[in-house]
DNA sequence: ATCGGCTCGCGCAA
DNA sequence: TGCGCGAAGCCGAT
């Protein structure tokens, strides 16, 4: 079995359709036009059916939790993406609409439809609609985790520890990047389908009824160019340091990929060839390969065996129980939602923080403990505190709404980690504080640095 | 500056 | 059944 076959599953046991116009590559997370073993799957079929290649994106306006900034780095990134696949012959179609159906319609002209990978519910729940509505062969490439999650692992994984040997054993399997297909028959004419024009992105957005609250970001552009330029400089001046540098919180040595995975606007997969191929010292690479492979994946196996990824019930017992009996402990201060989304506390790293977050759309990664921490001493339940610190990591952040998302907000429950000693509102909950930001960073300076952002 | 103690659940050796 | 050990913890002692 090649690598690609590895990475693919049928969803249904449907057969191509006889008599079709095209294969259908419905584009969800795999949001670019190279290193998309989807797009090449799709590719093989139309070749082998002597058909063109239709690559269908849906828009959807109705998006759980999309606001205009999420909107607006996604399209800056899928522009790029029309344009690569129409170069290789391929037609792009960019529809409104909710997402299975869309791809459903314009489905029943192919031989073959092909999806992406998704993990969170609803992605999901709208490949498995897809699959039962098609009337012909659908099948799913992953194409966003470097080892298939059921590959990685065939349970939820308690931590860290147990899940790393898993899935560097498998890892072997995984690691060919998919090889570019030729497109045979060029797909002239099939584009006229489009009903938003990505190349005008002013008004590709204002036909989106959706939150405009949150501003787009003006110092990070989405898509495939500027996540390239973004690792080159990461590999050449940050990698080497990466190893004890890259939780630094003022001299930072990270390679602010999040969003980019996020949107699929680069693989995994080529991130880890890029970093394990690139020179510098040894504990750099190990340690991008840790948080990229390792931790990343781990966030993708909470989300697929854990059924309430997004609830307070589904972190571990031990930790639950020691919450519940701190849950009456005072606290210093208890803000209300608006004050903490204004980042009005009398905690100035806290503020910086949030700071940080609502105006970059980013968080350096010890700081996003460090403010989901505190969020808890800062809220009246612990409950509240998880579901403050999901509204507003998935309301600011461009790499919110993620598996990351919600692995990263569980853990500051306890989720992957283990007890410590007990204390005031956390009971044995791993806590964190600003006297630890003082010892370990030049905080003040982050300070400054946020508060011109 | 560095170290031990605190603490939980898993995986493995015995 | 016991033992070692783990993503970033904190605190107090040296």
């Amino acid at each position: 079995m090649d690598s690609l076959a590895r990475r693919t599953t049928a969803l249904n046991s449907s057969s191509p359709r006889k008599n079709a116009a095209f294969v259908l590559y419905w584009m969800q997370h795999s949001q670019r036009a190279e290193a998309n073993p989807a797009l090449e799957r799709a590719a093989m079929w139309a070749n082998e059916c002597g058909l063109p290649l239709v690559v269908l994106f849906v828009l959807d306006p109705a998006y759980p939790d999309a606001n205009i900034r999420h909107y607006t780095f996604m399209l800056e990134g899928l522009a790029e993406t029309a344009k690569a696949v129409a170069e290789r012959g391929a037609a792009f179609v960019c529809r409104l609409g909710t997402p299975p159906d869309v791809a459903v319609q314009i489905g029943r002209k192919a031989a073959v439809i092909v999806a992406d990978r998704g993990y969170l519910r609803h992605l999901v729940a709208w490949r498995t609609a897809l699959a039962d509505e098609a009337g012909c062969l659908v099948e799913m490439v992953e194409g966003d985790a470097i080892v298939p999650v059921e590959e990685a692992s065939g349970k939820q994984e308690t931590a860290a520890r147990t899940f790393r040997p898993r899935v560097h054993d498998a890892l072997p399997r995984f690691l060919d990047m998919p090889r570019r297909i030729d497109l045979k028959h060029k797909a002239d004419g099939l584009d006229a389908q489009s009903d938003i024009d990505l190349a005008d992105r002013d008004a590709a957005l204002e036909m989106l009824d959706c939150d405009r609250s949150v501003p787009a970001v003006e110092t990070v552009k989405g898509g495939r160019a500027a996540a390239r330029r973004s690792l080159d400089s990461f590999l050449k001046d940050d990698l080497p340091k990466y190893g004890d540098g890259r939780s630094d919180i003022v001299d930072r040595h990270v390679s602010v990929m999040s969003p980019y995975l996020h949107f699929g606007q680069i693989s995994p997969l080529e991130l880890y060839h890029a970093v394990t191929d690139a020179g510098g010292n040894d504990d750099g690479r190990k340690a991008y390969v840790e948080e990229m492979l390792v931790r990343r994946e781990l966030a993708i196996n909470f989300v697929h065996y854990a059924a309430d990824y997004d609830s307070y019930g589904t972190l571990p017992a031990w930790a639950r129980e020691t919450l519940e009996a701190h849950k009456d402990d005072p606290r210093e201060t208890v803000y209300t939602r608006r004050q903490l989304e204004a980042g009005e506390t009398d905690d100035p790293y806290w503020n910086a923080a949030m700071r940080e977050m609502r105006v970059t759309g980013y968080l350096h990664n010890h700081m996003r403990m460090y403010w989901g921490k505190r969020l808890i001493a800062y809220t009246k339940t612990p409950q509240y505190a998880y579901e403050t610190a999901l509204y507003l990591n998935n309301k600011y952040f461009l790499d919110g709404r993620d598996a990351n998302s919600y692995a990263n907000v569980a853990w500051l429950f306890g989720l992957h980690d283990r007890g410590w000693p007990e204390r005031d509102v956390f009971g044995k909950v791993r806590t964190m504080t600003a006297s630890g930001l003082k010892r370990k960073f030049d905080v003040d300076a982050y300070v400054t640095w946020a508060n011109g952002l």
